[in-house]
RNA sequence: GCGGGCGUGGCGAAAUGGUAGACGCGACAGACUUAAAAUCUGUUAUCCGCAAGGAUGUGCCGGUUCGAUCCCGGCCGCCCGUACCA
């Protein structure tokens, strides 16, 4: 946990900036801190199959939780421990020269080192542990590393003052993913030594690394730097030997950095001449075989830590007694309501320090106990309210009403959600299911699955490096600044919407300036959704002069008595060219809003509206066409289109008619224009009859004139006619 | 660092193997108007050219194909996530 020591509170790692607390500036420790924890884990597998059933789902959800749940096979086996020969205390050596030198220089052996040895053996009589996926490298092996925070680490630590210095460094790094994956190589010899399985009479040296994860597999890996980047990083900073066993198909080992392809094993002794995949297998079965490890699965996925030191979230339901431990509040004493007489004005958690609510008695014995002052992550709520918006009243879900309603057919959401509350989601209905409480044999809470983009806008700062609101800004000559106190503001990175970076818009000022239909079908007019836009207010004009459009079209229309807005199969002409447009856009309009693309059926009416304009009669075709537009724009703007359709003569409420079908006999022309390439580039086109033969469209192709000029001279070696697309001929 | 995505005119974008830039914004020109707004008409990727026309062009490099914005490989840039922002 990132602990701030002045506000005495656990911070998230955004809220850590460059190891300092955001509120406090404190620089941030690290502590262990005792967690509720939640055992998705345990659902790794389940979670992962059902991601195949998710056929509504886009690819890439599916992908990145996949990948977040990262099943891998490997093998967990274990080094045992040699002689020890020697100890080193290497600090952070730029320069691998040094590192070399201090190992040659580690044959002598003091208190400390045998210490070590002889607590480090008493600790683990086995030996180390590791989980590996690339047992096929095991003779490429130069040195087994320990995460920072494996037992063994700890326990050594005690007796080095050495060591305890080296995992404050470490700790100093931060507890995100991505600060410990980009932070330098950092180790630390401990001087102790474990048997190659393999090799007899070898020894490898026992480090401990910064890049190894106590979270993640066994906490402790063995060090392959000739086909695993980090683990070349680390040999190559602190001089550990580069042995490659794998050698690839074509070509060279690369210089400088590792193999991780495909390949033939060598310098591996019984491995020698396998492929990677086989040598894997073969190495495993030599391990089991040793009585060293097993074949084992593994996932990247971590338990979930739902454990929040804050008053807002729900109260995590357990009460301490000093008799019997965590005891879970009784049903009847459900729901732990919050104390409403809190401060804030001291660090801290204010739960743990509100005076009477964390003191209560224990519901097993009675005695006197205190209750778990953490609060719930408020993704937990996110992970099933809408099992609750099934049936909002009496117990939490109401079994039958979830039964009829979920799974929610279509979810909408922002790919910002991909793993977390997504996964997270998908884990509780499973839970409920296991639990009773639900009756979903799936377990999958969302049939369908969009995710919208993200509304991105730059972030202002002001000289005191506050955020500032977008529209508190204003310039001043090439300048900008605060509206309030004409502090200078600095236009910053263009991200994410955020309240904490406050790089809001309100969309409230364009609805009361045009509308909500005008302010709607801007917002759904330009781009995709599923793209992330940058709010810009530009065009939102159009939207608004679009929708004066409309309006004057249907003030232009004499309405006849009887209007059934209905096909005129009779018209010719400008009659049937309106027609057709009318029976073209609707096709697209349709498709656009099924696919989620908006944008494209808003051009499309947007053309359906152009033909119109431009049409002067006032007939059947006319009202055919205008019914189609107006039952078009009702999803986008529905008072505009209820307003129009009364007056045109429509039957009741536009947003309960049902939905214009095209006629696909409108969708196809006579004639067609089919462009003609040489080469691949566009020369000319010609006009021919739709159902043309592909003899006929070569022959009309090669005798046009603006085509012909290009084929002067040359052969003319193949011809392709793609029917009612294109003509391409190959000459030269 | 790792996982995922995106990259096309001045701008939002369309085309997902077949005419690159539909549609909209903006800009420019014209009509109407005392004037402005609104409205209507037209032009608007870049370069050469009076024009006709031609050349170039979908982040960069390469590949597959009769044909690539689209498929494949490599790179660059930006965005999202990276487990305590939710």
């Amino acid at each position: 946990m990132n602990w701030d020591p002045v506000d005495m509170t656990v911070l998230a790692n955004e809220q850590v900036i460059d190891g300092k607390g955001w509120r406090s500036g404190a620089v941030v420790e690290q502590r262990d801190m005792e967690q509720w924890f939640f055992k998705i884990t345990d659902y790794a597998q389940e979670l992962l199959d059902g991601l195949d059933t998710l056929e509504r789902w886009p690819e890439k959800v599916r992908l990145m939780q996949a990948n977040w749940i990262g099943r891998s096979e490997g093998c967990r086996m274990r080094f045992e421990w040699a002689e020890p020969f020697g100890r080193v205390a290497v600090r952070e050596d730029k320069d691998p020269d040094v590192a070399k030198a201090r190992m040659q220089d580690a044959r002598s052996v003091g208190d400390q080192m045998v210490m070590s040895y002889n607590l480090a053996k008493d600790l683990f009589p086995d030996g180390v542990e590791i989980y590996t996926t690339r047992p096929d490298t095991l003779f490429g092996a130069s040195f087994i590393a320990l995460s920072p925070d494996h037992p063994l680490t700890k326990r050594l630590a005690e007796t080095s003052t050495e060591l305890r210095n080296f995992r404050e460094n470490c700790a100093k790094i931060g507890t995100s993913e991505e600060d410990i994956a980009k932070a330098p190589k950092l180790g630390f010899h401990t001087g102790l030594g474990v048997r190659h399985p393999f090799k007899s009479g070898e020894t490898l040296p026992v480090w401990i690394a910064n890049f190894v994860l106590m979270g993640y597999g066994t906490g402790a890996v063995f060090g392959q730097p000739a086909h695993d980047q980090r683990d070349y990083d680390f040999a190559a900073k602190y001089g550990l030997p580069i042995i490659p066993v794998i050698k690839p198909a074509e070509g060279e080992l690369p210089d400088g950095e590792a193999y991780v392809g495909e390949g033939t094993l060598y310098n591996s002794d019984f491995l020698d001449g396998l492929s990677k995949t086989d040598a894997i297998d073969a190495a495993i079965a030599k391990i089991e075989e040793m009585g060293l490890g097993e074949r084992t699965v593994q996932y990247r996925l971590r338990d979930w830590g739902v454990s929040r030191q804050r008053y807002w979230g729900c109260p995590i339901p357990v009460i301490n007694c000093p008799e019997h431990g965590a005891v879970p509040v009784p049903d009847a004493d459900l729901p732990v309501e919050l104390p409403y007489d809190i401060e804030f004005d001291s660090p801290g958690n204010p739960l743990d320090r509100h005076p009477t609510w964390k003191h209560t008695s224990c519901p097993s014995c009675g005695a006197d106990a205190l209750r778990e002052t953490d609060t719930l992550d408020t993704f937990n709520d996110s992970s099933w309210y809408f099992a609750r918006f099934a049936g909002p009243n009496g117990s939490p879900v109401d079994k039958e009403e979830a039964a009829k309603w979920l799974p929610v057919d279509q979810y909408v959401g922002g790919v910002e959600h991909a793993v977390l509350h997504l996964l997270y989601a998908r884990f509780f209905t499973k839970a409920l299911r296991d639990c009773g409480l639900l009756d979903l044999p799936s377990g999958e809470p969302f049939a369908g699955l969009f995710t919208q983009g993200m509304v991105t806008h730059a972030v202002f700062t002001d000289e005191d490096g506050d955020y500032v609101v977008p529209a508190d800004v204003i310039e001043d000559g090439n300048q900008l600044i605060r509206i309030d106190n004409k502090k200078l503001v600095t236009k910053g990175d263009i991200v994410k919407m955020s309240k904490s970076k406050k790089n809001v818009v309100d969309p409230n000022d364009i609805i009361e300036t045009y509308g909500a239909d005008v302010a709607r079908w801007f917002v759904l007019s330009d781009s995709p959704p599923e793209r992330d836009v940058e709010w810009s207010e530009d065009g939102v004009r159009g939207a608004w002069n679009f929708q004066k459009k409309v309006w004057r079209i249907v003030e232009a229309t004499d309405v006849p008595d009887h209007s059934p807005m209905a096909a005129d199969p009779e018209a010719k002409g400008d009659a049937l060219a309106l027609r057709r447009s009318a029976h073209k856009a609707l096709a697209k309009i349709t498709a656009g809003i099924e696919a989620f693309r908006f944008n494209t059926s808003v051009a499309q009416i947007y053309e359906l509206t152009n033909a119109l304009s431009k049409y002067s009669g006032q007939d059947a075709v006319r009202m055919e066409a205008l019914g189609i537009l107006i039952r078009s724009i009702a999803p986008f703007m529905p008072h505009l289109a209820e307003e129009c359709w009364s007056n045109l003569g429509g039957d009741g409420l536009v947003a309960l008619a049902p939905w214009p079908q095209h006629d696909p006999a409108m969708l196809v022309d006579d004639e067609i224009v089919m462009p003609v390439q040489v080469n691949g580039k566009r020369r000319g086109e010609i006009r021919v009859a739709k159902d043309v033969s592909k003899d006929d469209a070569e022959r009309l192709a090669l005798s046009e004139p603006s085509v012909a000029k290009f084929l002067d001279g040359q052969t003319v070696r193949k011809v392709i006619v793609v029917p009612g697309r294109i003509v391409n001929i190959v000459a030269g």
